[in-house]
DNA sequence: AAGAGGCCCTGATAGC
DNA sequence: TGCTATCAGGGCCTCT
């Protein structure tokens, strides 16, 4: 689920909640995410004193106090979940993301604070948590990264420069982490619509103006689901008012057959599967 | 270097 | 009802 905007709805609602914590306890009740939890995880961990969670791109990241890291990705389906400890563990409506009622087939990483636990479910198991001993490392770990659309780096010269002489679709490069990081796929084809760029213009084909739009829709698109509290598709029935509202937002994701948004638009939304994701796009105002 | 394709995994849904 | 196929918001790896 989680692009930026979920990713960084996430890593607030963890701030406001284990900030200046200290980690009791951890429990792994799967260890085979998308790469394999370390045998010294727990180890690591116990005892850890937080100073603060940030984010970069999709990946959540716990500051401790000892500069050293966990960071954490969700993959396309975690969660982390707000548990009371004691008595008959009862689930709060303070679920960070998505559902309040907590899943229990796909628990597998559990962080228990003094009163209370996080719980981090996955049932896709394409997220992953990793130990990181300091800064420097830290900064290695994301080095192959672009720069988050929110960067001074993401500017006009950055962008023509990178996209000179691709021949991939724009579409592509949106995705392409290298290129710009934390947008996925809602936000690559909401981008799209509003530069009015069809997504399977050849990156090299862009001329200044375009490079621009996307520039701006980027930042916009993504402060304003930010904004929003992100976008909750596959919506449960027992959903919280903690669920994003970004998803009423969308103008073509999973609109496919419907009329185009725009006011004097008389286009339709198309579905095309681009670098095998489904992407949105209408076929009149985006030409 | 750049691009295409495969793979990791479970669950929901559509079609027969 | 039960089977199979397809699709889902990500990212890494290999091969050409």
């Amino acid at each position: 689920m989680p692009e930026l905007p979920e990713v960084e709805i996430v890593k607030q609602s963890l701030d406001k909640k284990i900030r200046f914590k200290k980690i009791k306890r951890i429990i792994v009740r799967n260890r085979n995410l998308r790469s394999k939890i370390p045998k010294n995880f727990e180890i690591f961990l116990k005892n850890k004193n937080i100073k603060k969670i940030s984010r970069f791109s999709k990946y959540i990241i716990l500051n401790f106090y000892d500069d050293s890291f966990c960071i954490i990705h969700l993959g396309m389906s975690g969660t982390i979940h707000l548990v009371k400890n004691y008595k008959k563990k009862k689930f709060t409506n303070l679920s960070f993301y998505q559902s309040p009622i907590l899943p229990s087939k796909h628990n597998h990483i559990e962080i228990q604070f003094q009163n209370f636990s996080i719980i981090y479910n996955d049932p896709r198991r394409f997220g992953f948590f990793e130990l990181i001993k300091n800064k420097k490392k830290l900064s290695k770990r994301f080095s192959h990264l672009g720069p988050e659309p929110f960067s001074k780096l993401f500017n006009l010269n950055y962008v023509q420069h990178y996209l000179k002489s691709k021949k991939k679709y724009i579409k592509s490069f949106l995705l392409d982490q290298k290129f710009v990081s934390g947008i996925g796929n809602i936000y690559a084809s909401e981008i799209l619509f509003l530069c009015k760029i069809n997504p399977q213009k050849k990156a090299q084909n862009l001329n200044q103006d375009e490079c621009k739009k996307i520039i701006y829709f980027s930042k916009l698109v993504l402060k304003k689901a930010i904004r929003l509290g992100g976008s909750s598709i596959r919506d449960f029935k027992n959903v919280s008012g903690k669920n994003g509202l970004f998803q009423n937002e969308f103008k073509v994701y999973q609109r496919e057959h419907l009329k185009c948004l725009k006011y004097d638009c008389q286009g339709k939304i198309k579905k095309k599967i681009i670098s095998k994701r489904s992407t949105f796009f209408c076929n009149k105002c985006q030409n």
